[in-house]
Parts: structure tokens; C-alpha cells; sequence
DNA sequence: CCGCATGTTTGCAGTGTCTGCACGTTTCTG
DNA sequence: CAGAAACGTGCAGACACTGCAAACATGCGG
């Protein structure tokens, strides 16, 4: 399983950037962070940092662009005879359950990305991506398509509102709530259709 | 109503920047033009750029963060009477039929900005802080809190998924279909819970 | 255990974005 | 027609990011 040295080295070098740059950037605000910094603190010269992250923004998420594609491939594994919200929902029930199994990580990360506007649009680019490979799947399954029809466009920036959503209430309540359980009540209200509330 | 000279000289500077920047952005790409090119042709100093324009990018997507709360606003000038779903909804089609009636400046916008996702980020900023708005506007109107409750970040969230759907359907139709239909059909399916097409 | 092929790290030089400051010019107010 | 306030501009400098070429580490066949 543990592939080779050379490829854990790397893994290991990108997640210490990563955990600087978050570090850094909680103790001092984004402006006062460099990239000399954060190469500095994980241990690396400046010119390495750019071979691992395009921009100091993206050190700071810290997400793969290779995990776009990872909602979408679990509603395509879900059995095709699912209705695509119920399928759509399922799998990101599973992934709210592995957000919340790294409790460190991702608390810090939300925090910090909320803090600054610049890394919430980088965060928001991770989430479009992470739509469209959604969207193509949602076309595949219910046989539309994501250029003319609205749904399978709508049904994915659907799915990145309850999330985007789930995860700031998660935020404001200081991690102490679940995570799936504010997923689920925000996929009720949308099947629901948004009614006006204590009605 | 025409401000002093002062006023309109402003405006007329950052319109020229913002047309200057998309035009170049349109004819090069966005990495084949400077903050130089774009002030050169605009006819100010690189410098004075920096007045108009927090950065390059904020210029090409041109977007006053004012008109940020545009929408809240509208929503909150809607009768007390209507649910906050029927609101919002009724403010988006104004909104929807404003743009529709900038034939020139808006499909340009909206092509440059999907070839770029950098500006693609930049936009979903813009399109955040006037979410943000929204929902404090739906929690005044609902009696829920934007912090504890999902109902106001989801509406907020879904509207705003709604309306970029929408912008997203009228550049594929080449701008030949009609803005303010499109964003009806995304409201119908959001106000029937996403039921499977074609059922 | 050696040495070559390949992939990784690093330094260096250069371009471009963006900011603070100081100064001259234009518009506004009375 | 002043004096105040706002605006435009040039300059110097910090920082982000890139291409290139030279060290360096790792994996692999002998």
C-alpha cells in the first residue's frame, strides 16, 4: 500500500506546507504571511513551495483539485435506480461523515478560510469543479444534458449550497454539532421547496 | 440627478477601465495582459488603476462590491405579506430582466469570465457578499437567525445557485434564450424539490 | 554494490502585481 | 476667487510567481 520513499516524501513535504500555511496564517492573517515563510517553517526553499502549490491561497486550502471528482464518482457508483437526489444526497452524507472524522484539519481550515474572502473564492473554485464533474454524472443518470437542460446544473449547485451551508453552521457552532445531521436537515428543507418556516 | 463633474468623472474613468479590461482580456487572454495595457488604453496612468481596482482581475469582472446588496435590498422592499420563497423570487426576475437589458456589456462579461477561472472566483466573491445580505434580509422577514438556522443561508445559497445556473444556460444558449424565463424554470424545479425529469 | 536514468530540490534572474508616500493639479465650497 | 478637499501621477519597494540550469536523491539493471 505505502508506495514507494520517493512518493511518501512527497506526500509528506505537501501536507507540511499545507499545516504551515494554515498555521501561519491563523496566528497572523493572510497579508502577513509569506511564501518564504510558510517554505521556511515545513523546511523547504522557497522555490519548492511553487512545485507543490500553484499559489500561496491554494497551500492555505490545501485541496486537491483531484478531489473534485470524488462526489461525483460516488453517485455514479450508487445504484442506478435511485431517484438522482436521493443518490446525490447519499454520497454526500458520506462525505460529510469523512469531513467530520478529520477533526483537526478541517475546523482550522474553516476557520481560517472564513476569515478571509480571497480563500473563500479559491475554496469556491475547488466546489465548481467539484459541480461540474457532479453535474455530468447527474446528466449521465437521468438522461439530460448539462449544456440545454436545467436540471443536472441546478440539481449539482443545489447540492454546493447545502453543503457550502452545512459547513458554516458547522462553523458557527463551534464544531460541537454533526455535521451530516445539518446536511440532512438542509436536503429536507430543499425537498420540502424552501417553505417559509414555522408555518 | 447628474452628480458634480467630480462624480461623473469617476464613473466614466471606471467604466473606461472595466471596457478596456475586457476588451483586451476578450482579444489576448488574461495572462497576455498587464495592469499597463489596461490603463494605457483606458488613458490614465498605471497608477491611478490602482484607484478603480482593488486588482487586475476586479477590473475585468467589474463589479461595484455596492451592487452587492442590490438584491437584499429589492427583497426587503417587497410586501411583508409575501412568503420569503415568492419574495426573493419576484426580486430575481427584476433583477434578471436589468441585466437582460445590457445587451452589450453583459454577455462580453459573461463569456471572458467562464474562459478564466480566476475570474470565475472572483465573481463567486461578489456573488457571496450579496448572499450574505439576502440572508440577513429572509432572517428579519422569517424570524429565524442567520446564524443558528439553515432556512436563511440555504434560501440565499439556493438563489444564488438558481441564478448562476441561469447565467450559465443563456451564455450556452449564445444569449438567444430569455434570462428571465430561464430563472422562472430554475425556481419552478427548486419549488418541486428536484423531482427526477421526464417523471 | 555500482552507475545510469529519472524525478526532485534549489538558486538565480526576471516579470508583473500591488502598496505607501509625496507632490502637483483639478474640482468643490463659501 | 481663495482655501480645502479630492484626485492623478511618479517613484521606490515588497512580494508572488516563472523559466532555466545546476546539484541532488531515488529507483533500477547489472
Amino acid at each position: 500500500m505505502t508506495a514507494g520513499l520517493r512518493e511518501r516524501k512527497k506526500q509528506a513535504t505537501r501536507l507540511a506546507l499545507h499545516e504551515a500555511a494554515l498555521q501561519l496564517v491563523a496566528e497572523r492573517g493572510l497579508e502577513h504571511v509569506s511564501v518564504d515563510d510558510v517554505a521556511a517553517r515545513a523546511g523547504v526553499s522557497p522555490r519548492t513551495f511553487f512545485n507543490y502549490f500553484p499559489t500561496k491561497d491554494d497551500a492555505v486550502v490545501g485541496l486537491d483539485p483531484r478531489q473534485a471528482g470524488e462526489l461525483a464518482e460516488a453517485v455514479r457508483a450508487r445504484p442506478a435506480s435511485e431517484p438522482p437526489v436521493t443518490a446525490v444526497r447519499a454520497a454526500m452524507l458520506d462525505q460529510a461523515r469523512e469531513v467530520a472524522r478529520e477533526p483537526q484539519l478541517w475546523p482550522l481550515r474553516l476557520q481560517v478560510v472564513d476569515a478571509h474572502p480571497a480563500l473563500t473564492a479559491r475554496l469556491s473554485a475547488v466546489f465548481e469543479a467539484s459541480e461540474r464533474a457532479l453535474a455530468a454524472v447527474v446528466a449521465e443518470r437521468s438522461g439530460t444534458r448539462t449544456d440545454t437542460d436545467a436540471y443536472p446544473a441546478l440539481l449539482a449547485a443545489v447540492q454546493a449550497a447545502v453543503m457550502r451551508t452545512a459547513l458554516h453552521r458547522w462553523l458557527a457552532s463551534d464544531f460541537t454539532a454533526d455535521l451530516p445531521a445539518l446536511v440532512d436537515e438542509g436536503w429536507d428543507l430543499v425537498a420540502a421547496g424552501l417553505p417559509a418556516p414555522t408555518a
